[in-house]
DNA sequence: ATGACTGCTAACAGCAGA
């Protein structure tokens, strides 16, 4: 099972190159996010004739999340995370899909910080926690898969030094990640990447992909039955440098098979 | 420290993004 997530900025305006990837790439399962579309503008039918089902949250203008799976329908488990029922921001959406719990989030900027945007970020990766553990005492594979938009470390950036007081990149956002993984979540991609330089985002100001001043914002983590299933993970770079690029890449995982663990000595 | 790009909305400029 290969699982990806691609922050698409704007899903109508960049439908064929979503298409195109989709084609290529074959994910089974994709989070999306800043679909940038209200609920009914949502490009159903383009997925289905590309033979995806899809759940999604919409939301006029801003936010948006969708899970997309290939050859059937995502069964919608939660939409909107707990804790704060006044929050109408669309950032979290929750789904079935053949046996895999699917989480697909878009954590709020929080720029500037300090300040009330950087609150909500505080709030709402308060909210993401407490969800968070509740899904760890599942007894199934769980995936909280999407932009974290947090750097989790010096690694993840180009140049650290310039990004330490950003929301992205403070103290209190990093201890965030720090604790969901030091909780039991896996990051998928540096689990099986420890040293390298990965970035997902390259912003579209002072030609950033042309000099590969990156971030790593967009995350995979996985419980640790799924963690067990981990072959492969990486990110699709040359989606962004394409015509009408968003200003993120996929980002993906591949799974082995339900019982196929191989770390620990199988029977005969 | 600032501004540079881009999409969306619809006001042909402003907001938000990261």
């Amino acid at each position: 099972m290969k699982i990806a997530t691609f922050n698409i900025n704007g899903v109508n305006g960049r439908l064929p190159l979503l298409l195109r990837w989709l084609a290529e790439a074959e994910p089974d399962v994709v989070c999306l996010q800043e679909l940038k579309a209200p609920q009914e503008r949502f490009p159903e039918s383009a997925f289905r004739e590309a033979g995806y089902g899809a759940v999604w949250q919409g939301q006029k203008s801003w936010n948006g999340v969708a899970i997309l799976a290939r050859g059937a329908d995502p069964v919608e488990t939660r939409r909107g995370l707990p804790g704060e029922p006044e929050d109408v921001q669309s950032r979290y959406i929750e789904a079935a899909v053949n046996g895999v719990l699917i989480g697909c989030l878009y954590a709020p900027n929080g720029n500037p910080a300090p300040g009330p945007k950087f609150d909500y970020k505080l709030r709402w990766f308060a909210r993401l926690k407490a969800h968070a553990a509740e899904l760890l005492a599942l007894d199934a594979p769980v995936a909280l898969v999407g932009d974290y938009n947090i750097i989790p470390t010096e690694l993840d950036v180009y140049k650290p030094e310039r990004w330490t007081d950003d929301a992205l990149f403070r103290r209190e956002a990093r201890v965030v990640f720090e604790e969901l993984t030091a909780s039991g979540w896996s990051d998928a991609l540096r689990t099986l990447h420890p040293e390298e330089r990965l970035y997902t985002f390259w912003d579209y100001f002072r030609n950033a992909w042309g000099r590969d001043a990156g971030l790593r914002l967009d995350h995979i983590l996985l419980n640790p039955t799924l963690a067990a299933r981990l072959r492969a993970a990486g990110v699709d770079r040359a989606v962004r440098a394409q015509e009408k690029a968003s200003d993120h890449a996929p980002a993906w995982v591949e799974l082995g098979r339900a019982g196929s663990r191989r770390s620990k000595a199988s029977k005969p």
